[in-house]
RNA sequence: GGGCGGAUGGCGUAAUUGGUAGCCGCGCGGGCCUUAGAAGCCCGUGUCGAAAGACGUGCGGGUUCGAGUCCCGCUUCGCCCA
């Protein structure tokens, strides 16, 4: 019986990757310095995901894309000499948790933890170089401390505020949903319908920095679609205010408009319903009527460029600033009180909303500005119609416009946003509880932090009250009546924070992540910030990064971080889509239930044909695919690969198990290379020759490693694994493999497949670990050609190719160019009118 | 309706950024090995064609010696905003 090798001689992931990850814990490979001497004078790279909702489903494979990315590129910058910092934690305040205890009858903490478990050991299986010494989870007392800790900070510079308005309320939670949460009148989560309503809720004065958050964006390395889209929602617009007398009465409004230059073609203003002139001009029932109606319409409803507009007329005029004109008041509801001034001059000629309106309802239309074929026109143009300004160009006439209404002292120039306060309560259990206590007398204080954290207390249930207050107010009175230091009264607040609170200062906090005594030591943040790499989806495109820029810059205002912006570069990756299956009915089967031939899908059971196609995972149309069965049947490596082979990190693409087969079958390669299957033993064609003995070997070896780097760095991980595979198929048809060849093989293998990487590294006898070898250095004189193929065109068709010496001059390649029998036969009998001549690339011969 | 991003073999993709279209992988076909299978190894694989060759990057035009890449006009898919 032969003896069982001491050594798997075959490549077993199940084996290996357990094994050197609990190494790699057990030595705290990933653990990265904590203090500015064990820093050194090391270059930094801060290397960041957008952390997880742990929720309770898991993990899918999208999520670990980005995460695979960052943990190649932290690797990689480990190797090439950087202290790197790559943290990774839990956003766990939230909804969903919330929820589930509702259902189960259990503590959300307790729901949170074991989400959390869940995803930490899903996560732990790929093998990421995380420092889980700093792993931080938001709904953590010593983390959710110093949220409320910056909160005081706002509350200090008066930027938070209270405040009474219209709010998105959802009767079946008991809640109010932020506007992004809410669509078509429904929460987007559970279609619970939403009302409006006019409530008292906590503010953030986010617009006191949309100048700076939008300037800023200049300096970042963003996508060019997310600096547009923040832009977009920042909606800055340059006007002017313009101010309506209402006629025969003592009584102004003020309008803002992005063209006051077509004020002479106002021909009828509108108000909000909402807006207190309405009820001053206007007593008609009909008309409060109709603003009692519009109460309960959303903004967006409202708004909607399709809809039918309504409105109705006050009975009252304006007189119109510039001719003296009076113009009809009415009400409608596609003017919003929280825009602008909530009033508007209509200008029906020059604006689609105004003009289907006064359509509708027979106002005057008055051309203004010239252009278009017909009316409404909303470009620019020569001013007519318009005493003054007649003649002028829009931008010349916007000027002047604005000059004379100054001089009048009938407007202002006025630079308006779109970009709304913040509205930062939510009536919910789990979340941050406010830091503030509303005293008898009817005064709002804010704790000392000596008071913080303010901990969520116990509750019987994690619901509203009967009479409708958030679920803390479910409180003892021991939590929820306080005592002053100085004897005073009163009531804690009930509402919490909304999720986004966590996120806008996690990447801090993991800075310093055990520190009690503070949020963060200045020192760590000034070696550290700003984060270098910022990696997640497009999903948080708009609000987190907003929120987190927001906040951000406060602290930077307060003096307690030393960068205006957090996030230097961001990079999105793409969605991973899989393929689903359909019968003629529309219902959906699993994989399993599938049976692929000839690129159709039949149901198994039945042998119909289904419709495949490529959708977003989803648990109802049963294409969710876990890392959890990946890795079961090939490994994390593999994993790790496929995620990166699929396509362009940015791309949005399909998951396909066949895909995760062909990288597996590449790690088989790279073991075979290095161990004998039989025996478990190294290779016999691993030699201890030169390195240099294979000249051809070392050529390819070295483009290879420039090209794994160069490609890392740019994150274009998977031409660097193509590149990666180019080199092991000629590797595997070499007859011998100098032993050094192997090992740099290896380590620009480890960032990819770390467990693979280590165990060949530890077979050659080599160590400590290949994750903390320096990256080899690739030799520059190795990745040139000294023959250069040169394609070679007639009139730009390809007709033969020349192998030529790198150094050869034109004269030379076209020489050899014009020996080429093919050439020479295209050439026959035609006269050359041009000779194009590409270093290192062609020639092209253009004849007549 | 507006903005942004896509469209390349049967499939995922690559193309030194205006210079030989299809690298790498999947799938498929053939061969070797094997009692057989699996695995592995080798060869082939854009389309048409026996070959020579012709055609070919969503469609139509344009610029250029030369266009997957640049310009104009469409079709279509995705994301974001309204």
């Amino acid at each position: 019986m032969p003896k069982r090798p001491a050594m798997n001689a075959k490549y077993e992931p199940k084996d290996i990757e357990p094994k050197w990850q609990d190494q790699w814990a057990k030595a705290k490979a990933f653990k990265t310095p904590t203090t500015l001497e064990e820093l050194g004078t090391k270059p930094k790279f801060y290397i960041l995901d957008m952390f997880p909702y742990p929720s309770g489903a898991g993990l899918h494979v999208g999520h670990p894309e980005g995460y695979t990315a960052t943990d190649v590129v932290a690797r990689l910058k480990r190797m090439l000499g950087f202290n790197v910092l790559h943290p990774m934690g839990w956003d766990a305040f939230g909804l969903p948790a919330e929820r589930a205890a509702v259902r189960e009858n259990l503590h959300p903490a307790k729901i949170t933890k074991r989400n959390v478990d869940n995803f930490r050991r899903q996560i732990q299986r790929l093998g990421f170089s995380y420092d889980w010494d700093r792993e931080v989870d938001t709904s953590a007392p010593d983390y959710y401390r110093w949220t409320q800790w910056i909160f005081l900070k706002l509350y200090e510079k008066n930027l938070a505020y209270i405040a009474e308005v219209p709010v998105n309320w959802c009767p079946a939670l008991g809640t109010v949903l932020a506007n992004e949460e809410v669509k078509d009148g429904k929460y987007v989560e559970t279609g619970d319908p939403v009302e409006r309503r006019m409530m008292k809720q906590w503010m953030l004065k986010i617009t006191a920095y949309a100048e700076r958050l939008l300037t800023d964006l200049d300096g970042l390395d963003w996508p060019a679609g997310v600096v547009e889209m923040q832009r977009n929602w920042i909606g800055k617009s340059e006007g002017a205010e313009v101010k309506f007398k209402v006629d025969g009465a003592d009584a102004s409004f003020e309008v803002f408009t992005t063209r006051p230059d077509t004020l002479f073609g106002c021909t009828y203003c509108v108000l909000a319903p909402e807006h207190p002139l309405v009820a001053k001009i206007s007593k008609s029932p009909e008309v409060a009527a109709y603003v009692a109606a519009a109460k309960n319409k959303s903004d967006l409803a409202r708004t909607e460029l399709q809809k039918d507009k309504t409105g109705v007329f006050t009975g009252a005029y304006a007189v119109n600033p510039a001719n003296g004109k009076k113009v009809p008041i009415w009400v409608a509801d596609y003017v919003l009180l929280s825009y602008g001034t909530g009033a508007i001059m209509a200008v029906p000629a020059h604006d689609e909303r105004d003009f289907e309106f006064a359509q509708k309802f027979g106002i005057e239309v008055i051309q203004v500005v010239k252009g278009g074929e017909k009316l409404p026109y909303t470009e620019e143009g020569a001013a007519m119609n318009s005493g003054f300004l007649d003649g002028l160009p829009t931008p010349a006439a916007k000027a002047k416009m604005l000059e004379w209404l100054e001089q009048q002292k009938l407007g202002v120039r006025r630079v308006q946003y779109r970009l709304r306060d913040w509205l930062f309560s939510r009536q919910r259990y789990w979340g941050e509880p406010f830091p503030i206590v509303h005293l008898e007398d009817g005064k709002t204080v804010a704790l000392p932090e000596s008071a913080l954290p303010v901990a969520l207390p116990p509750v019987d249930e994690y619901k509203p009250t009967n009479d409708g207050k958030p679920p803390l107010a479910r409180a003892g009175d021991e939590w929820l009546m306080v005592t002053l230091p100085d004897g005073r009264k009163g009531v804690r607040e009930v509402n919490t924070m909304p999720q986004w609170a966590g996120s806008c200062w996690y990447y801090l906090r993991y800075l310093d992540a055990k520190n009690d005594q503070a949020a963060w030591s200045p020192e760590l943040e000034k070696y550290w910030m700003p984060v270098d790499l910022y990696v997640g989806g497009v999903e948080h495109a708009v609000l987190h990064l907003l929120y987190a820029r927001f906040w951000h810059k406060v602290l930077f205002d307060c003096g307690l971080v030393s960068t205006r912006e957090p996030f230097q570069k961001l990079f999105n990756q793409g969605m991973i889509l899989a393929y689903s299956f359909q019968d003629a009915k529309g219902k959906y089967y699993s994989p399993q239930e599938v049976e692929e031939r000839d690129g159709k899908a039949y149901l198994k059971a039945t042998g119909e044909e289904l419709k495949s196609q490529i959708e977003k995972m989803s648990k109802s149309r049963y294409n969710v695919v876990s890392p959890d069965e990946v890795i079961d049947a090939y490994g994390a490596d593999a994993m790790r690969l496929y995620e990166l082979f699929m396509g362009p990190l940015e791309q949005v693409k399909p998951w396909q198990m066949t895909g995760v087969a062909g990288v597996s079958r590449f790690l088989e390669r790279v073991w075979r290379l290095v161990v004998d299957t039989e025996t478990g033993a190294v290779s016999a064609r691993v030699t201890n020759d030169d390195e240099a003995s294979d000249p051809e070997l070392q050529k390819v070896l070295h483009r290879t490693i420039q090209k794994v780097e160069a490609d890392t760095l740019g994150l274009r991980f998977n031409t660097a694994i193509s590149g990666m595979m180019s080199f092991v198929n000629e590797a595997t048809a070499a007859k011998k493999l100098p032993r050094e060849v192997v090992k740099k093989l290896l380590r620009v293998l480890s960032p990819y497949a770390p467990h693979l990487a280590e165990e060949l590294w530890s077979r050659l006898g080599e160590q400590p670990f290949v994750c903390q070898q320096a990256w080899p250095k690739f030799d520059p004189a190795l990745v040139v050609d000294d023959v250069i193929p040169y394609a070679v065109q007639v009139n730009g068709k390809l007709k033969a190719e020349v192998r030529v010496p790198v150094a050869a001059v034109e004269a030379e390649v076209r020489a050899a160019a014009e020996g080429d029998e093919k050439v020479k036969a295209a050439l026959a009998g035609k006269t050359l009118r041009k000779f194009v001549f590409v270093p290192k690339r062609l020639v092209n011969f253009v004849v007549g």
